[in-house]
DNA sequence: CCAATATAACGTACGCCGTACAGAGTTTCA
DNA sequence: TGAAACTCTGTACGGCGTACGTTATATTGG
């Protein structure tokens, strides 16, 4: 199973977003608020995944049974959203001179939250939560390249290419972290379980460019930092790439 | 719950990868094969999805008891792996003349397979198949960009970077086709209905850039093209910063 | 030809999940 | 002082992956 964002009414949705929800008047004082019930349910996709997060946890680590938490969120695809808008908060506005050095910082911002919070990266968004946060993302992302003579529709194109990436890179990153936990051995000693087995099946002869790179990337990098590599090389040659653009300008 | 590539026992993966398992002996004669239940299992997830994919499906789809696909492959994780390696089977090999255009085929072909299966990109992979189309897939990848000067690193680093940017397109694009399979509304549609509720919660002069550019980006291009264009911009974009390293050679 | 043995197929059961539904208790307003 | 609005809870349903034990079937060694 998939977790999706976006899935639910959208009115009560953008409601709890952006927090308008007048107290009610009447029956028993609320023990909980939707903000509560947030930062529970991130604390625990932080600590166990996202595969740990279910109403009964939430509803466990808040001394309250699992149906309580529907009084306050609608359900579990509602509370996703507020979620992810929420994590989106925690990143910041560049503050560069250089167009690239505000690329480059907001792409950074974004690798170091995917890493706070790995479960975003198993999120998978039907449409974009438009809660505070995330339009608030998208409007200092776009005033990172705000000026250089690109049209409305190559300012979009761009900031979703970096961020793009970002994300793209960071999934690399956490998997590999996470293929660690999960198996409890490194990259190194994961191919030592594995090579005996695999060199009888495979014939090296046949594929001698990936025997010759795969070696040479293994024992260059191990895993812990290889992805590392990979996100400021990437982010090197998208970035020229983008100076092309702005050049022709 | 997410789906995880790369879970079981390496050496019983490996053996059905490379379908090495030797004819059983004794016993009753096998109804199925592994390689009959993948194909029904990949024939599922594409037509229903991921979420759809359970083990009693696959069963009900081959007229078999639930536990006896369990005779075959030793468990989900295991038979993931195996639908993995052979999805990427699908691919063909680059076969132009420079090095930019094997490397655009490399990236359309990857975004029309992950459009044909776009389960793939909910799969976490946690370590690498290691399936004969798998590393036949990294092979030819590597020898569109051999020869050009680039160090072993680079050449991983290149290819990595395409295959990456190409999967992450494919993943907006394949995500905004779900929303509106899912939701029955298209982008337009479910703006309609969002912008009246968006419109007294947010204002927009906290955000002109994004207003502007976003309604610029969502009249010119319908949700159903704009995908496509971020990939053409974006490999564009790549491939330029590409050319910038190898011509610095 | 007949056991012994290896394999296939199946039924049952466990502990998870999200959440629909109905009811009980609590607070406020007319 | 009801009535209405609200919170909170227990139960139940249908799904999931798969551990385990049993039965049926085909081959093999004696």
């Amino acid at each position: 199973m998939t977790e999706y964002s976006g899935g639910g009414d959208p009115r009560r949705t953008l409601e709890l977003l952006w927090g308008v929800r007048e107290r009610p008047r009447r029956g028993p004082k609320p023990r909980l608020t939707a903000e509560e019930i947030v930062r529970a349910a991130i604390a625990l996709a932080d600590a166990e995944g996202l595969d740990a997060l279910s109403m009964r946890r939430i509803a466990d680590e808040l001394g309250v049974s699992p149906m309580s938490i529907y009084t306050y969120v609608p359900g579990k695809a509602e509370l996703i959203d507020l979620m992810v808008d929420r994590a989106f908060g925690e990143l910041t506005p560049p503050d560069a001179d250089t167009w690239r050095a505000r690329l480059e910082h907001i792409a950074r911002d974004d690798w170091a939250l995917y890493h706070r919070h790995p479960w975003l990266l198993r999120i998978t968004t039907v449409r974009p939560p438009l809660g505070p946060n995330s339009v608030g993302k998208y409007e200092f992302e776009l005033r990172a390249v705000d000026g250089l003579g690109l049209t409305d529709l190559e300012m979009d194109s761009v900031v979703a290419l970096v961020t793009g990436f970002a994300e793209s890179a960071a999934r690399v990153s956490v998997n590999a972290a996470e293929a660690e936990r999960r198996s409890g051995m490194t990259d190194a000693q994961w191919w030592e379980t594995v090579a005996p087995v695999l060199a009888p099946l495979m014939d090296e002869a046949d594929y001698p460019l990936g025997s010759r790179v795969g070696k040479a990337a293994g024992q260059e990098y191990d895993a812990a930092v290889a992805p590392g590599r990979a996100f400021e090389f990437g982010l090197a040659r998208i970035l020229d790439g983008i100076e092309v653009l702005i050049s022709s300008r």
